[in-house]
Formats: C-alpha cells, structure tokens, sequence
DNA sequence: CCCGGGCAAACTGTTGACAGACTGCACTTG
DNA sequence: CAAGTGCAGTCTGTCAACAGTTTGCCCGGG
C-alpha cells in the first residue's frame, strides 16, 4: 500500500515553501499523470486562475520546469509540455542503462547490510505483486527499488538525474508500461542484480543493471510498435495558438 | 584563439530570448566565473538594479538556476549560490566518469570518420598547448574535446547533464585546474580513450574515459590537500543577512 | 556584565496593471 | 476565385506597488 505520506503540517509547508514551488510541484504532477498532455500549451492566466494564484508564481514555476526539461518556451508564444521522439526515448533509455549500472558496480561491494535488506524485501515485494497480478503494486515498489539503487549507488545526484530522465521519459507517450508477462521478466532481472551486489562482484552488477534497463528499452519497443498511438504531437517550435482572433459570430 | 562568436544580431536576440533567460544566462556566467562566489547571497533588488531590468525577471532566472543546481533558495529569507562539500565533488567526479565511459564506450564502432577527425585535431590543439606551456588554450580545447565525446557520443542529454556537473563541480572552489605536469598527463589519456575508440573496442574505450575522468579526480584530490584555500563558506541553510536593521547613525 | 523585549529597516513574496507581439478572421483587390 | 491587407482579440513580457516576514540594533532589567 502506499503510504499516506503525512508529512510537514499545512502550516509549515506555507511557512517553508513558495507559491511557485507548490505551483511547479503541482504543474509537474500534472504532466506526469498526463493531464497536461505532451504538447499541451501552458496558458498563464488560465493555470494561476485555476491554481489561485497571481501569474507570477506560475511563471517562476514554468522557468524552473523549463530548466528540468518538461517544457519548452517560445518568446511572445507561450510555453508548451515538451514532446519527444522515439529515438529520444531510446536514448534516455542508453542514459539510464550507463548511470544505472554505474550505481549497480559501486553498490557491489560497498552496500550495507541494511540496503541488501531493503533491496531484497522489495525483490519480494514486487514478486508478491507479479503472483496477484497487482501491475500498480508492482509499478510502485519497482520504482521504489530503482530509486534505492541510485540512491545507494549514485547518490543524490545519481538519482535526481536519473528521476529526471525519468520523467522525460513520460512525456513521450501516457501508457501502462507494466504487462504480466513484463512484470515475470523484469523482476528476474531485479533478483540478478541484487545476487550480483550481494556477490560483490561490480561487473556483473554493472552489467546485470545495464542488462535490466535494456531490457525495460526492448520492452518498449516493443509495444511502441504495436501502439502507433498518438501522433507526432504539436511541434513545439510554433504551435498555432487556440483561441485566438474574434469568438463570437460575425453576424 | 577564442572565435568571436558572432551569433545572432542584437536584434535577433532581443526578438527570440526574453530578459529572464538573459538574466539567467549572465548569472550563471557570474557564478560560473567566481564573481558570486560560492555560498554568496543573490539580492534580488540589487541584482536587477544592476543588470537594469525589474525583479520579475530576476526572480524568474534564479528559479530556473536553482533547478539547475546552482542556487539554493529559502522562503523569506533568499537565494544563495550553492556551495557544495568535497566529498560531494568526489561524487560528481564518479558520475561523469560514467557518463563519459559511456559516451566513450557508445562511440567506439560508431564513430564517424569526421568525428574521430575532429577528436583528433583537438588532441592535437591540446598537444600544442601543452607544448606551448599555454593553459587557457589548454583549458578551452579540453573543454571541447570532452563536449564532443559527450554529443557524439551521449547525445545532447549527455551532454547537458555532463555540463551541468561540471558547473556544479565549479561550485567547489576557484581554483586553477591545469599544472603543466597535469596537462602532460590528462593528454596521454585523451590519446588513449582515442585510440580505443578509433579501434573500435566499446569496453576499452569505456575503461578508458572512466580512467581520466578518475585521473582528473585524484589531480583534484592531490591539490585539494595541498591548497585547503577558502574556508568552509557560509552556510546556505541560514546566513545572517547583511545590511539590515539600522543603516544611519542613531543621533 | 549578560539577557530578553521592542522597534525599525530591508528584503522577499505576491499581486495588479500596462505595453508590445502574435494570431486569426474578414474584407478588399487583381 | 486567390492573394494580400487591415483589424480586433488574446496572451505574454515587464514593471511598479503592497503586504508580510525576517533580521539586526537599541534599550531596559536582572
């Protein structure tokens, strides 16, 4: 189950964090469940109006977003959810395969007992969801056991450039990733990585970590091709604008 | 020598950049080359007064650098320029050993005969420098000879993540990078990542680029150790402010 | 002499308003 | 009928102003 995240109270979040980093938060949350789709335009007004704030925390929150790579912006146009290629996501996926099995050769050798133990009980965890067939459940913990790698592995840095890879990842298209026949396939991989740690052996690890991403770029290839799905999206280099020029009736 | 890079007309720019990405351009660059230095605090109104535009876009630019890494903000209190701890150097050093082994290791059999040229005159220009006892000119051209590993070989994510690193790294300390024996040294090892690329062997290019980018960090290490230079700067989670309270005298 | 309350200043966070740019439709013209 | 021009509307880029908070100094008390 995910935990009910309680966190800092209401009240000290107001104290310690920004309208626009609550409004970057919440906008980044938006693209990633796809309610703002890839190539959606980003209407300032319409967004500060729907958020209940001025245009100026939404505007520092699209910069920042900017900067992150889920947007792009156009001078006197606006900004848009970025979109990207196949080919860019087949790259991202080269991208994750190098830092993930970067993380994978240092944690050989150097994980803890404590971080064994948590990769296992997650091993675990997702074999659990694969027999109930529970793909969220799977989704969750998987995504769980790869931030522990780069955490663990790559450090703070590892895994923020990793998230972010991530995330872009999710512009390319909204679509379950997790199949039942995945799920078998995928967690195997996990188990060999983790006996490659646990053995101490970083090449092996490095590999079985490379391995595993690759497979995750196979896998996706593979339903890509099946789904053609939505098209060469917007271009973000000057979408029309939608509403525009007179509304109502000309007479 | 450096070419003057002509660019866009003045025009052009003022037509395609707004002044907040300008603004963030010239921060960076005033971080980037040590006139904020690290730990410094950014005070908006000063900022803007100087840089002749209003707040609004300096707020934006600052946002965007602190996703970026550069800056770090508190609610109510500023932005400071990020100052990171050694070991965290260290850290950054691994990962773009990572990333530039997998650069290396994706552009060895793949390497076009104008990009193996083009790695080549560098090498090359840096041989000359060397020779030349020139450490600016040594600097610039290894500069672009690690940019072009990371383009052609990890694409433009790459290298942008490569780069943003090695700003963060930047954050660490002012300090000279290049020793006439260091610049003999980190060469021979660009022959060598090189030569195994020209070869066409994925795992010893890998090992090779891994094996500067590791060189480079145990320069580093070594004068660290000699120069402790700057003392452990101002903390960016709580810096008195500075001209607060009473400015003229009181009677 | 040390410590806590109070006051004043500066700065950030946020908002509202204004000017410029771009878009699209309707109309005129060859 | 096709192409060019004018016009209106919306939206972004930028600025100036307001409110809240934090910070530092001053002063009175123990």
């Amino acid at each position: 189950m995910a935990k009910i995240r309680q966190g800092p109270s209401a009240l000290e979040i107001v104290r310690t964090r920004s309208l626009a980093s609550l409004v970057g938060q919440e906008l980044e949350a938006m693209i990633l469940d796809g309610r703002l789709p890839a190539g959606e335009r980003l209407n300032e007004q319409q967004l500060a109006l729907r958020l209940g704030v001025s245009r100026g925390p939404v505007r520092e929150a699209v910069r920042g977003l900017e900067r992150s790579g889920l947007v792009v912006s156009v001078r006197n146009q606006g900004s848009y959810v970025r979109s990207i290629s196949a080919a860019e996501a087949l790259e991202i996926y080269d991208l994750r395969a190098a830092l993930t099995g970067f993380a994978c050769a240092r944690l050989a050798g150097a994980a803890t007992a404590a971080q064994l133990r948590e990769l296992e009980a997650l091993v675990q965890r997702m074999e659990a969801a694969r027999e109930a067939d529970a793909a969220p459940a799977y989704y969750a913990a998987n995504l769980e056991f790869h931030a522990a790698l780069l955490t663990h592995g790559g450090g703070p840095r590892g895994l923020r450039i990793y998230e972010d890879l991530g995330n872009e990842l999710h512009l390319f298209r909204r679509r379950a990733l997790v199949e039942p026949e995945n799920m078998r396939e995928s967690n195997a991989e996990h188990a060999a990585i983790l006996a490659a740690i646990a053995a101490g052996d970083a090449e092996v690890a490095r590999a079985a970590g490379e391995a595993h991403i690759a497979g995750g770029k196979r896998r996706f290839q593979a339903t890509d091709a099946s789904q053609p799905a939505a098209r060469p999206p917007v271009r973000p280099a000057g979408p029309r604008r939608t509403g525009a020029g007179r509304r109502e009736g000309a007479g």
